[in-house]
DNA sequence: GCATCGGTTTGATTCATGTCAATGTGTTCG
DNA sequence: CGAACACATTGACATGAATCAAACCGATGC
C-alpha cells in the first residue's frame, strides 16, 4: 500500500530565506552552493479563490510551489464532464521540468500564493545541483503514490466511503501543515467546495452532500456550519474509508 | 491533457548490451561511463504467468524494468475488492529507490523475464550517475500522467468508454512495442484475462463482458476469438473513448 | 428590509452497473 | 474420450448513484 503524501515530518528543518513555509523541492536548493543564484530566481505570484493559474495545453513557462492556499488540477472531457487529478497544499511542487505546456488545468480554489522560478533557469538548475533532482523524484514518487491511492478511491469505493476517504486525508494533511497542532481536537475546515468535492471523488454534488449529511447523522463527523469539521473518534473514521486500519504505511 | 505512457519514440537508439529490448531507464546507465559497472550488477529473473513477483509490504530488494511479458500493479482492499494500479509492458521500470517493501502486489499476468539491479548499487550509481536519476524522474512523471489520465477514466467515465479506452490504450502501446507494425492491420492479442480488465476499469468481469460485446456488437471492434482483437477504424475507437481525437498530446 | 447569488440540502425518479445464477467454450490431463 | 478446470458469456433482478427539480441558507449589496 502507498503511504500518504509526503508530510512535513520528511523535511529537513530549515526554512528557505524569506519565505513564510517550508518549500520541499526548493530546500534541496537550499542545501546546495546555489543559494544566492536562487535567491534571484526566486518570484512570488499571488492568485485569488477561483482564479485559473494556466489551462491545460497553454504555455507554462515556470514551476514553483504553493506557500499558502490551495491549487487544484483537473481534467475536463469535451461534454464537460471533470475530474480532479491533482490536490495541491503548502510546499507542493507545481509545473513539470521538460515540458513547456501545462497538462491539466491548473486553479486557486482559495487564495493562493506561489513562489515561483522559471522553467528555463530552473531546468540548468537542475543539471548543476542533483540533489534537486533526486528531491524532485522522491516528491514525485510520492505524488504517484497518492494517484494509486486516489485510483483505489475513485475505482473500488462506495460513495460514502470516498467521503470518509477525502476527510482523513484533509485531516491527516490539514493537521501535519499546522505543524503544532494543539491536543488532538482534529477541528478543521473543509477547503473544498461541495463541488469541489465532487470533482475530487468522482461524484456528483448532490451525492457528495448526501453521504456528508449520512456521516453528520451518524456521528462520524461533527459539522459547525457548512464547513468546519470535527472529528470526535478518528478510528471511527478510518473504519468507513475502507483502508487498513495503519493506513497502510510501508517501510 | 497528459500524453499516453511515454512510448518508444522517445528512446535514444542504442540497445542495452545483451538485453532484447531497450531499457529506458537503462539507457542512461548504458551512455554512462559506467557501463562495465552495470554488466556486472545486472542479473535476469522470470516468473510464469500468474505468478507474484513481490507482495505489498514486503521486502522489495531490487529494481528493475520489463524485458517481455506484463506485470500489473494491483492494490486489494481487506474485503477482497481490487484495484489495479499500474501496468508495466516491456522497457518499463519496477520499483522504488529510497523504500524498502513493495507498496503493491506485483503480479505477471503473462511469463515475464524482468532485468534486474539489487537496490542499493542501483541508489548508489543513481547518486554517481545523475542522468540516471534524471531519466527515472521523466520516467516517472510520464507515469504520473498516465495515473492521471487513469484517474480520469475511472472517475468519469461510462463502462463503454472505458472499455474503448483501455483498447486504444493497449493498441497504442502495443504497436509502438512492435516497432515495425506492419502496416495499419491493427490486430493484437489484449494481454489481459477480462478479470484483470476488470480489475484494471474499476468494473465487474460481467459488465466488462457485457460492453465488449456490445462494441462487437457494433462493428467497433472484432474478435477472432477471445483474446484477439481488430480494430477496423481506429478514429471510430477514439469517438467511443470520450476522449479528444487528439489523445491530447501536449507540446 | 429585500433581492440576489453562490453554495448547499433534500426529495422523487431513473438508469447504469453490480449481484447472483446458469450456461457455454476451449484446454489440459487423467 | 471424458472430466475437470479456467475463462467467458448471458440473463434476471437489485441497488447505489445520477438526474431532474425544488427549496434552503448565509453573505453581499442596494
Amino acid at each position: 500500500m502507498p503511504k500518504a503524501p509526503a508530510l512535513f515530518e520528511a523535511l529537513p528543518s530549515q526554512q528557505c530565506a524569506d519565505c513564510p513555509i517550508r518549500h520541499r523541492a526548493v530546500c534541496a536548493l537550499c542545501e546546495s552552493d546555489d543559494l544566492a543564484k536562487l535567491e534571484q530566481m526566486k518570484y512570488y505570484r499571488s492568485f485569488e479563490a477561483g482564479q485559473t493559474v494556466v489551462w491545460s495545453g497553454d504555455e507554462m513557462d515556470f514551476v514553483g510551489s504553493v506557500v499558502t492556499g490551495i491549487l487544484t488540477l483537473t481534467q475536463t472531457m469535451e461534454d464537460g464532464r471533470r475530474q480532479m487529478v491533482g490536490l495541491l497544499l503548502p510546499s507542493d511542487f507545481v509545473g513539470r521540468p521538460g515540458r513547456s505546456s501545462a497538462a491539466y488545468d491548473v486553479t486557486a480554489t482559495s487564495d493562493v500564493v506561489m513562489c515561483c522560478f522559471r522553467k528555463r533557469p530552473f531546468e540548468e538548475m537542475m543539471l548543476r545541483t542533483p540533489s534537486l533532482g533526486n528531491r524532485l523524484l522522491q516528491m514525485t514518487l510520492d505524488e504517484l503514490d497518492a494517484a494509486r491511492e486516489w485510483m483505489l478511491l475513485l475505482g473500488r469505493k462506495s460513495a460514502r466511503e470516498k467521503i470518509a476517504s477525502l476527510i482523513a486525508i484533509i485531516a491527516r494533511r490539514d493537521s501535519a501543515l499546522k505543524l503544532r497542532n494543539t491536543g488532538n481536537d482534529l477541528t478543521f475546515d473543509l477547503p473544498l467546495t461541495r463541488e469541489a468535492m465532487a470533482d475530487y471523488l468522482g461524484l456528483t454534488l448532490e451525492t457528495v452532500s448526501r453521504q456528508v449529511s449520512a456521516l453528520r447523522k451518524d456521528g462520524v463527523i461533527v459539522l459547525s456550519g457548512k464547513r468546519q469539521v470535527t472529528i470526535p473518534d478518528f478510528d471511527r473514521l478510518m473504519e468507513e474509508t475502507g483502508d487498513d486500519a495503519d493506513g497502510g504505511y510501508p517501510g
